[in-house]
DNA sequence: GAGAAAAATCTGCACAGTGTCAAAAATACT
DNA sequence: AGTATTTTTGACACTGTGCAGATTTTTCTC
C-alpha cells in the first residue's frame, strides 16, 4: 500500500523533495505564458520546454493540464491571503484602515496577477480544482472580513445581516466587480474606489478619506 | 468577394438551402449527447455518426464543436423566448399571474433541457459565441419583465430602482437559483417556489395564491 | 566510501480528440 | 450535356493524456 504516499493524479510522492523547483519553474512559465499567449495559446509542449523538460515529464508532477493552472491559482490566492492576514493583524487595527487595506491589495493582486485571477474566475464552473481553490480563498479572505466587521460592530450572531453573511458578500461582490473590470478593460482603481465606498458602508463606518478622485 | 454569403467560421452559405434538415439533425444528436455522455464525453465524432455524416461534414455546417454548442443554447432559448413572449401577451395580463408564469416556464425549460441550460451557464465565460447567445436571452427576458415591472407600477426613468434595473437583477438571480438547483441536485419546484417569493416581493405585489407549499 | 537497492525523475512513443484543407462526389442550373 | 455550386470525404497537423520502461538521484549497507 504505497499508494498512501502518492499525490492523487501523479506518481510523485508528496514528501519534500528537491524537484520543488522544477515544480515551480513549471508554474512560472505557466504564468507567463497565460500572460502573453492566453490559456488556450498556452501549451503542455511549451510549458515544458520553458520548464527545462518534456511533455511526458511534465505530468510527473501535474495530472493534467488543468492541475497546472489549479496549482497556479492556489499559489497567486496563497499570496494575497498571506498579505491580508498580515495587513489585519498588523498596526492598521482600525475597521477602516484594514478595510482600505484589503480592498487596495485586492486591487493590487488583479493588476500584477490579472491573467490568473481572471482565469481562476472564468475556469471555475468547469474545472473542479480551480473551483476549490478559488472557493476556499473566497472563504477565507471573508472570514477575516468578518473579523473586521465584527469589530466594526456588525451582530455576530446567525442570521441574514450578520457579519459572516455580510462579508460574504462584499467579498464576492469585489471578485465580481474586479473580474468584470478586467476583463473590459475598465479602471482597476475606480473599480476599487467605488469597492471600498460600498464595504464602508455595508459596515456603517463613516467614510473619512477614501481613496482618490471623490467627485459629486 | 463571395465571401460575404459566408458565415464565420464555416464554409457554408447563409442562403436558404436543404441541407438544414441536416444541421437539425446535428443539433438534436449534441442535444441527446449532451443529457446522456455530457459535454465532455460527446465527441465530434459520435455527433457526426448519430447525424448520419462524417466529422470533416460536420465542419461544413459549424465551425467547431462550440459553435454546434452555441447553436443548441440559442435553439433552445429562443423557445423559451416565444414562450414567455407568448404568455406575456396573451390572457394574462395581471403582472402577477404573468410573472407565475414567467418562473413556471423558465423552471420547465431547465427542467426539461437542464442539461443545455446548465453547459450555456458553465461554458459562457469561455466561450464567446455561448455567451452572447445565452446573454442575449437574459437582455430579452429581462426587458420582457421590465415591461410587467413597469405595468406593476415600479418607475420607468433611469436610477438604481427603476423597473429595468429590478428586472435585470431579478432575472440574473434567477439564472443563478435554478443553475443551482441543477447543480446540486436540488429541486427545481422548490427554487421557483422561492424566487417567485422574491419577485412578487420586489415588484411589490402581495402574495395571494403563490406555489404550494406556503409555510410559516 | 564502494556498491547495491530503492526511490525519484525523465524519456519516448502510443492513442484519442479537435480542427484544416484540397480534392472528389453529388446536386442544381442553363 | 456542360457548368457552377453545394456537400462530403479522407488525410494531415496539432494537442492533451497515459504508460512502459530507461535514467538519474538518494538511501542503505558493509
Amino acid at each position: 500500500m504505497e499508494d498512501d504516499r502518492r499525490e492523487a493524479g501523479t506518481r510523485r510522492r508528496v514528501a519534500p523533495t528537491k524537484g520543488d523547483l522544477r515544480e515551480r519553474a513549471i508554474l512560472d512559465a505557466a504564468e507567463q505564458q497565460l500572460d502573453s499567449e492566453g490559456a488556450d495559446g498556452m501549451t503542455v509542449a511549451t510549458i515544458a520546454q520553458a520548464a527545462g523538460i518534456t511533455r511526458g515529464a511534465l505530468y510527473f508532477y501535474f495530472g493534467s493540464k488543468n492541475e497546472v493552472l489549479a496549482a497556479l491559482v492556489a499559489r497567486t490566492v496563497a499570496t494575497l491571503r498571506a498579505e491580508m492576514d498580515a495587513a489585519d493583524a498588523d498596526g492598521a487595527s482600525a475597521p477602516g484602515d484594514a478595510l482600505r487595506q484589503g480592498v487596495e491589495q485586492t486591487a493590487r493582486m488583479w493588476r500584477e496577477h490579472g491573467t490568473v485571477m481572471r482565469t481562476a474566475v472564468e475556469l471555475s464552473p468547469t474545472v473542479p480544482a480551480i473551483d476549490q481553490a478559488w472557493r476556499s480563498a473566497v472563504v477565507a479572505l471573508a472570514d477575516t472580513t468578518r473579523g473586521i466587521a465584527e469589530r466594526a460592530g456588525l451582530p455576530a450572531g446567525p442570521g441574514p445581516h450578520d457579519a459572516a453573511a455580510v462579508a460574504a458578500a462584499l467579498v464576492w461582490m469585489t471578485e465580481r466587480a474586479l473580474y468584470q473590470a478586467t476583463v473590459s478593460g475598465g479602471s482597476l482603481d475606480e473599480a476599487a474606489a467605488t469597492l471600498l465606498h460600498v464595504w464602508l458602508a455595508a459596515l456603517g463606518i463613516p467614510a473619512g478619506a477614501e481613496l482618490g478622485g471623490a467627485e459629486g
